[in-house]
DNA sequence: GACTCCCGCCAAAGC
DNA sequence: GCTTTGGCGGGAGTC
């Protein structure tokens, strides 16, 4: 048991492998020899020892006093309660049973004290967990006392430190708690753990994991991945582990590590390591994750050397170690899979559903970023260059923030070691965006009264934006990027393109219309393979730097599964490097055309306010649409005429693409999970020359939380003063469209099916004529405005939407398309799944599961998103993967 | 024999 | 130089 080289360690580390009392800690040794004395004397009703139980006998959470009963009634009613009886019962059960096991080592000798010694599992880190979670509430107010002092919490749950660190490490990562000072944490509790849960999902989502675990699996399953390979080098290099390795400590504003030592080995951390393996569950779909497909996956982020089977063993055990802690906070859940090569172990996620949040904005990449690079401590890690490029561009951004006069002044690294719910540098950006934001809102207010006469009689409103915190979009913006997807319009005041940010479906997955001109130039033949690029919102990777060219090998190369897949996440991969590098041609083309449309709009729109006789502010001139409602209906209206029919050559060929892509060993289940799921699709309707800020629709994550998006917004505003970045975003969904279609129309995005072309009521926005709506969307309206009615009766009219369908003109306030025929409308996975009794609902253990990590969607009759659930569109945007269905039992221990 | 994961060595970082 | 923190892997316990 004891290591050969193990025999004194450290001098003053542990060495009781022979003592009696090997829990004892070392450290705090003099205090333990006293200490149970002491707390004796304090705890009066600890006993002398008569008949000692045994420890595992006495849990925190059970209840073993003859008063239990009335205490787990009084628990119920209040948790506060509950937590402060847990504590002290806890505290008291741990006196006690420090107390008697000194009283056994008296008593007793060799093995007769061993046999008191609880077994193996009962020493468990899960077990301890436990005990360690039962002392804080989930929920702790402010106004108790939630320090953590390590010793005394080692000492009291009779565990050596090192175990303790163990827990707070994984507690660390989901932000339950932080460390303040040596030997000192603060209890969070699960106050931040959905914040942090959203911004572990989109930071997964970011990086691609679900494809890596698609790869992995694909690997697997095709018995190439063998653990010291060649293969694997190449493997990891083909999907770009190599890259993502620059994935780092998820933080939340004013959480961020104080300590230095935090940063200084984080890269093997538990921490980070315990957050990837939470974003592989968050990500996945089922949220079923395998130990090995993590360990290969975790390994395949640090060093490519490294994938040996040490290597291996060890992350396998880490993982345990954090399994452990994640299922005695309830999160996970251990299941085993059993499939053609065995059963393995794996886990399964109970914890929360973790949906976009349309709360706060949470960093993602800035908050990696900074703690890639904190502003104190050592720096002494090296990071990919792309990311000092990145950071430097960070940097820059805050600078300016800083100086400007609103600024706050930037705090020393001193106070940075306070609390850690004193407001970070970074905590303090939506304050001072919100500050501009309610001179941009004042100024909108005015608009719109101004324009309330006019502008909104032509459908136009101003965009929600306005009125709203913090547009992400701006320098200030990308410094603080959310991660979750507020319902607020990106509002860059550099910019005349409104990045209309689209409410979420509750599926939270929204959708861009990519706009590509350089696209709509190039592509004059219609290609059914270009033309879904599914778009979950949270996905954002990639953002900036995955061009058209890309674009099309995604979706063309279904064939080539892994070809695409290569160049897929290579290019996302590069999403790290600096923006104007991973600028393509096309992209370029891009911006000119953009700023010519924009030089348009600007001047379209000062016509316009010259006329409504007003005076707008930059920022809101530039979220201002053409009032031109009749024209626009009208050409929308010939639009959509000449649109009809290719939309129905566009569904066949949908079906047809699909089913090219589609392969054997599909369950037969599979159509009943998929069917009737629509397939999100950005719809693109390239206007080069309109007037119009054509369908340059960010959703809500990209520009919100400010990733890539953020990043490249800001970096192009340096350089480009009229422009977003939407239009390179990987992940919209982009349907060419043929220089005869470029009308100077926008047509709002869809979701289309094979069998139906499904208008996404968050997608709404999109039309330019509607957009500016969402400005009036504070202001609750239910009846539809004329814009909607003009657009529902025209799609009516072509047959884009069934008879009874009500679009909403205001996305925001209406949500919902109310049906007349729910099954044909998709708005989210889980009104999906109530419009489908079909589509079994998770069954029970031992569970069959459809493991349909990916899997081109659709069958003969069935074409459709393939995911139920809100990360369906991830996979489909992960479409240039294919897995070989298989069917997975997943029984849970 | 495989799986699980406790245990503690020992090095890095902090003080 | 001591203490704290935590990566790491041996190997014991369990199935």
């Amino acid at each position: 048991m004891q290591p050969a080289g193990g025999e004194m360690g450290t001098g003053d580390k542990e060495n009781h492998s022979s003592e009696p009392c090997r829990g004892i800690l070392k450290t705090p040794l003099k205090q333990a020899a006293t200490s149970h004395l002491v707390l004796t004397e304090i705890q009066p009703d600890c006993q002398p020892l008569t008949t000692p139980p045994k420890p595992k006998e006495i849990l925190p959470a059970d209840p073993w006093t003859p008063t239990s009963n009335l205490k787990m009634l009084i628990s119920a009613a209040s948790p506060e309660i509950r937590s402060r009886e847990q504590r002290r019962e806890l505290s008291n059960n741990a006196n006690m049973v420090l107390h008697m096991k000194h009283c056994l080592q008296e008593h007793l000798s060799g093995d007769e004290y061993e046999k008191t010694q609880p077994s193996r599992k009962e020493k468990s880190l899960g077990l301890l967990c436990h005990k360690f979670l039962a002392r804080y509430p989930d929920y702790p107010s402010t106004a108790e006392n939630n320090y953590i002092c390590l010793d005394e919490v080692a000492e009291e749950l009779n565990v050596e430190r090192r175990r303790i660190y163990d827990i707070l490490n994984v507690l660390e990562s989901l932000h339950m708690v932080s460390r303040l000072a040596k030997n000192r944490y603060a209890w969070h509790g699960r106050h931040n753990l959905s914040k942090t849960l959203q911004a572990l999902k989109k930071v997964g989502e970011e990086n691609k994991y679900t494809q890596q675990i698609q790869m992995v699996k694909k690997r697997e399953y095709e018995h190439e991945f063998d653990v010291d390979g060649e293969r694997n080098e190449d493997m990891a290099r083909s999907f770009g582990l190599n890259e993502n390795s620059e994935i780092s400590f998820v933080e939340l504003p004013g959480m961020e590590f104080r300590a230095a030592s935090v940063n200084s080995r984080k890269d093997k951390s538990l921490r980070v390591m315990s957050q990837k393996f939470v974003m592989l569950f968050l990500v996945s779909t089922p949220q079923i994750v395998s130990l090995e497909v993590a360990a290969k996956i975790l390994i395949g982020e640090d060093q490519l050397e490294d994938l040996d089977k040490s290597k291996f063993k060890t992350k396998i055990r880490r993982l345990y170690d954090i399994a452990n802690v994640l299922s005695s906070l309830e999160l996970i859940k251990k299941v085993h899979v059993t499939e053609e090569r065995g059963r393995k172990p794996a886990f399964k996620w109970t914890g929360p559903e973790v949906l976009p949040s349309v709360q706060e904005p949470i960093p993602s990449k800035q908050q990696c970023s900074k703690n890639l690079f904190p502003s104190r401590g050592k720096q002494n890690f090296t990071r990919h260059s792309s990311l000092i490029k990145l950071v430097k561009s960070i940097e820059n951004d805050r600078r300016k923030i800083q100086s400007a006069p609103t600024s706050p002044v930037k705090i020393s690294a001193g106070t940075h070691q306070d609390f850690a719910a004193f407001p970070s540098e970074m905590a303090q950006l939506p304050a001072i965006t919100e500050h501009k934001l309610e001179e941009q809102s004042k100024k909108a207010e005015e608009m719109k009264m101004n324009l309330s006469g006019s502008a909104l009689e032509c459908g136009l409103s101003l965009p929600k934006t306005v009125s709203e915190p913090e547009p992400p979009c701006t320098a200030a913006a990308a410094q603080q990027p959310a991660l979750t997807q507020p319902l607020i319009a990106c509002l860059p005041s550099h910019s005349s393109v409104s990045p209309v940010i689209l409410p979420h479906t509750p599926s939270g997955v929204s959708y861009t219309i990519y706009l590509h001109p350089s696209q709509a130039h190039t592509v004059t033949t219609y290609s059914p393979s270009f033309m879904l690029q599914p778009l979950p919102g949270a996905n954002v990777t990639g953002i900036k730097s995955i061009n058209s060219k890309v674009l099309n090998k995604i979706t063309t190369e279904e064939g080539d599964n892994q070809i695409a897949t290569d160049d897929v996440t290579k290019t996302l991969t590069t999403t790290e490097r600096p923006t104007i590098k991973s600028e393509t041609a096309s992209q370029q083309c891009l911006k000119r055309s953009q700023t010519l449309q924009e030089s348009h709009l600007i001047k379209r729109y000062r016509k316009d306010e010259e006329n409504l006789g007003t005076s707008l502010g930059d920022s809101t001139k530039d979220e201002r649409l053409p009032s031109n409602s009749s024209q626009m209906t009208h050409e929308m209206d010939s639009f959509l005429e000449e649109r009809q029919n290719k939309t129905e050559t566009l569904d066949q060929n949908m079906v047809s693409c699909y089913d090219q892509g589609r392969r054997e060993d599909i369950p037969e289940d599979e159509d009943k999970i998929k069917t009737k799921q629509d397939i999100p699709v950005a719809f693109a309707i390239p206007a080069p020359e309109t007037f119009f800020p054509s369908g340059y629709l960010i959703p809500l994550t990209q520009c919100a939380h400010g990733n890539k998006a953020g990043f490249l917004n800001k970096e192009k505003a340096g350089t480009h003063s009229l422009q977003h970045t939407t239009y390179s975003s990987p992940i919209a969904g982009v349907i060419p469209v043929t220089a005869s279609e470029l009308k100077a129309v926008n047509i709002p995005a869809f979701h289309i099916t094979p069998l139906n072309i499904m208008l996404s009521p968050t997608s709404i926005a999109a039309a330019p004529v509607l957009s500016n709506s969402c400005l009036s969307s504070s202001n609750t309206s239910s009846a539809p405005s004329p814009s909607s009615s003009v657009l529902n009766f025209t799609l009516q009219h072509v047959g884009l939407t069934p008879a009874g369908v009500q679009v909403p003109a205001n996305p925001v306030l209406q949500h919902m398309v109310v049906p007349s025929q729910p099954e044909n409308v998709s708005h989210s996975s889980e009104n999906l799944q109530e419009g489908q009794p079909s589509v079994p609902k998770e069954p029970q253990e031992p569970q069959t599961v459809t493991e349909n990590f990916f899997r081109t969607p659709g069958g003969p009759n069935s074409v459709s998103s393939p995911s139920a659930t809100s990360d369906g569109t991830d996979r489909i945007s992960q479409g240039t993967l294919y897995i070989p269905q298989r069917k997975l039992e997943v029984s849970e221990d």
